[in-house]
DNA sequence: CTGGCTAAACTTTTT
DNA sequence: GTTTAGCCAG
């Protein structure tokens, strides 16, 4: 007897949703790509709480805050059909889903006084924790250059690395930085003062949202009462996880009870953030008996001829594990391999394309241009803008990122946290006339002060400063004392810093239209500490250019990184850059293990695509200077990863445009060739 | 002590 | 093409 909204899953599907319900032993789902893993889980979630479970009691880790929001929704459809006067309830209930981040800094939050932690902490982003390190790398006096130290964000990439690998220092340094090896006692030393700097400013790092949780967990007054909160713990992209992630989940799930993860091998591409494929393959054997397995290896996603070729791609890989994806949906038409000039070219060409697919009634929407990193829809950008077509761009830069944004935020940590050195040295050195000597001064005052707010009345600024000095701080006053409310707040913030955005940049009026739309983002969130929090851990992750965001009615291509288009799907999909230096890029061909990561990166941006697919081979390629005096212009080959076997039995091959490169140069073959060297000759004379 | 200047280094992917 | 350490004048 299958209840009947289960109806449309195929018997693996089906299985994997059902499987454990009575008795929840563990379970690793292997879902291949376009296997509908989403919708399982979501099936699965929506049949736990038909048959009983308490949502509130479902901790649900997804990858990003995105596939949480998405993953909610289908729960709330699945389960208007079953229990129709209660989906919203039930939905509104999984409020334990989001990322291992967010998790994590809610649980710390709640359970802060137990663990000894200020509960107003505030959160640093990269470049934040990037910011502290160098002040602590300075202090140390590791920035004298007689022996260049390693910069701030080497340094905090093997500080991240160490703890998300939960690896000791020296095998970090010797497998990811040996360049930095001989630095080893110096970097420990930097850490733990790293370490210190942090617990004095009451903030805490992307990777202490997980290393605190899984100390807490560690903790017997602690952990089992955390642990008796959640029935059932399911787990999206678990490929994509490291291994402090894991620690966690085995240290609330020990057993594996009630623990579901799913995911697939093929497509693991964040091991840049210490994730590692052997979370998802030794899963299994943790636990006695060992956890259940269920593949889905049917795709209901791509064309044949699209998954044949993605087949093809991951088949070379050095190390393969299990199933070939098998398609339901037959297609004439194969994936296209279209080589053109230079990126000017792949623009119009793309640009081309997409309004051809439009006129066939493909929506914007439903079309995607991928690419390796952020900076290669440079030239597409141009091309679309001067087409008029619209586009959203997701990955890369972030809006965020930009020094006028961060100046507000910073004014705003600051008043939230008057201990967080890395915003009051930013926000303090706006004021004309206050330098790094005026703000360490301040802040000095700050940490020692039983109460830093009155320090900060107290404080006498320098003479230079003295004009600007007295808007500022009550500025920070009004902040302070919730005098205002949010999101008026911001606005405050935002009239404070006009007169220094007016003198600082040239192009104020452009950074001006960003802080609105800083304010527009911060009217969506309830108080000033979810608004920081919130935006540290979920930055707005498109940006657009110049004309705003799209509304969401309006229809839009989407551009988007490779990484960001994990887990989604277009009807057509134009891979750009489809060159050796790019894919794989040329910063990451050291070592095989990071050469067979750019591979399940190609396999995953083909395998984004329902329908149609165009890899773009550019034959000259722009490339930022390669060390000293390195060219701008590269020529280059196609990717390692189609070798020719492949590119001519399972791609249409084409150059593009046709006209001027067949017709064209074959009759100019034909006729007698033109003396080059006599016309060069002729130039001077 | 700040701020403007020069010379040199660094440049992926993201919670 | 952008960020950063160091130098020097006010």
């Amino acid at each position: 007897m299958t209840a009947p909204y289960l109806a449309a899953l195929n018997p693996e599907q089906r299985r994997a949703v059902e499987y454990g319900i009575d008795d929840p032993a563990p379970l690793l789902v292997v879902a291949g790509a376009g296997s509908g893993k989403t919708n399982t889980l979501a099936h699965r979630v929506a049949h736990l709480i038909v048959q009983g479970a308490d949502p509130r009691r479902i901790m649900l880790l997804t990858f990003s805050r995105r596939a949480a929001v998405e993953m909610t929704r289908r729960v709330e459809r699945i389960a208007a059909h079953v229990l129709p006067d209660r989906a919203r309830l039930v939905a509104d209930a999984l409020t334990w889903s989001g990322t291992f981040h967010a998790i994590g800094a809610r649980l710390l939050r709640e359970h802060a006084e137990q663990i000894g932690l200020d509960r107003a902490f505030t959160i640093h982003d990269r470049e934040d924790s990037a910011d502290l390190m160098n002040l602590v790398r300075h202090d140390l006096g590791f920035s004298k250059t007689d022996e260049r130290f390693p910069a701030k964000n080497t340094c905090l990439a093997v500080y991240s690395r160490a703890v998300n690998a939960e690896a000791p220092l020296a095998d970090v340094l010797a497998s990811h930085f040996p360049w930095c090896a001989g630095r080893e006692n110096e970097l420990k030393a930097l850490f733990g003062a790293y370490v210190e700097a942090k617990q004095r400013q009451n903030v805490l790092d992307y990777d202490d949202l997980l290393l605190y949780w899984a100390q807490m967990m560690h903790i017997d007054d602690i952990a089992p009462d955390i642990a008796a909160r959640f029935d059932h713990i399911l787990v999206d992209e678990y490929q994509d996880t490291n291994r402090l992630q894991a620690s966690i989940l085995l240290a609330l799930k020990p057993d594996g009870r009630g623990l579901t993860v799913v995911g697939d091998d093929a497509q693991s591409i964040y091991s840049f953030r210490a994730a590692t494929v052997r979370n998802i393959l030794d899963f299994p054997q943790h636990f006695s008996p060992p956890a259940h397995i269920i593949t889905l290896d049917r795709n209901y996603r791509s064309t044949q001829p699209i998954l044949s070729a993605a087949n093809a791609v991951i088949d070379l890989a050095a190390e393969r594990h299990k199933k070939n994806l098998r398609s339901e949906r037959a297609s004439a038409e194969r994936p296209q391999l279209v080589c053109v000039r230079d990126e000017a070219d792949q623009a119009r060409y793309v640009a081309e394309r997409i309004l051809e697919h439009r006129e066939a009634a493909i929506a914007l929407k439903h079309q995607a241009v991928l690419f390796r990193a952020s900076h290669h829809s440079g030239p597409l950008e141009i091309e679309l803008t001067r087409r008029n077509i619209p586009f959203v761009k997701f990955g890369g830069l972030k809006f965020l990122e930009a020094a006028h944004i961060k100046d507000v935020l910073a004014f705003l940590r600051f008043a939230e946290n008057l201990r967080d050195r890395v915003s009051g040295f930013r926000v303090i050195q706006i004021l004309p006339g206050a330098g790094p000597a005026t703000a360490a001064r301040l802040l000095d005052r700050l940490a020692a002060a039983p109460s830093p707010g009155d320090a900060l009345t107290d404080f006498r600024p320098p003479a230079s400063s003295a004009a600007d000095w007295p808007a500022f701080a009550e500025a920070l006053r009004l902040v302070r004392n919730n005098a205002v409310g949010w999101p008026a707040e911001l606005d405050l913030a935002c009239r404070w810093y006009a007169p220094h955005l007016e003198r600082r940049y040239e192009d104020a009026k452009m950074r001006e239209a960003d802080l609105l739309q800083l304010a527009q983002i911060a009217s969506t969130y309830a108080s000033r500490q979810r608004f920081l929090t919130e935006l540290t851990l979920d930055p707005p992750s498109a940006t657009s250019d110049e004309a705003g965001v799209p509304l969401l009615d309006e229809d839009y291509v989407i551009l988007s990184t490779i990484h960001s288009a994990k887990g989604q799907e277009w009807k057509s999909v134009f891979v750009l850059n489809c060159v050796d230096g790019c894919i794989p890029s040329d910063l990451a061909v050291g070592s095989t293990p990071e050469i067979e990561e750019e591979r399940r990166l190609l396999y995953v941006a083909m395998t984004r695509a329902k329908d149609h697919l165009h890899l773009i081979v550019p034959q000259r390629f722009f490339a930022h200077q390669q060390r000293g005096n390195g060219d701008r212009h590269m020529y280059a080959v196609r990717t390692r990863f189609i070798p020719e076997k492949i590119a001519t039995t399972l791609f249409e091959q084409s150059a593009w445009p046709a006209a001027a490169r067949q017709s064209g140069s074959a009759a100019k073959l034909a006729a007698k060739p033109v003396d080059i060297a006599a016309r060069l000759r002729s130039m001077w004379r």
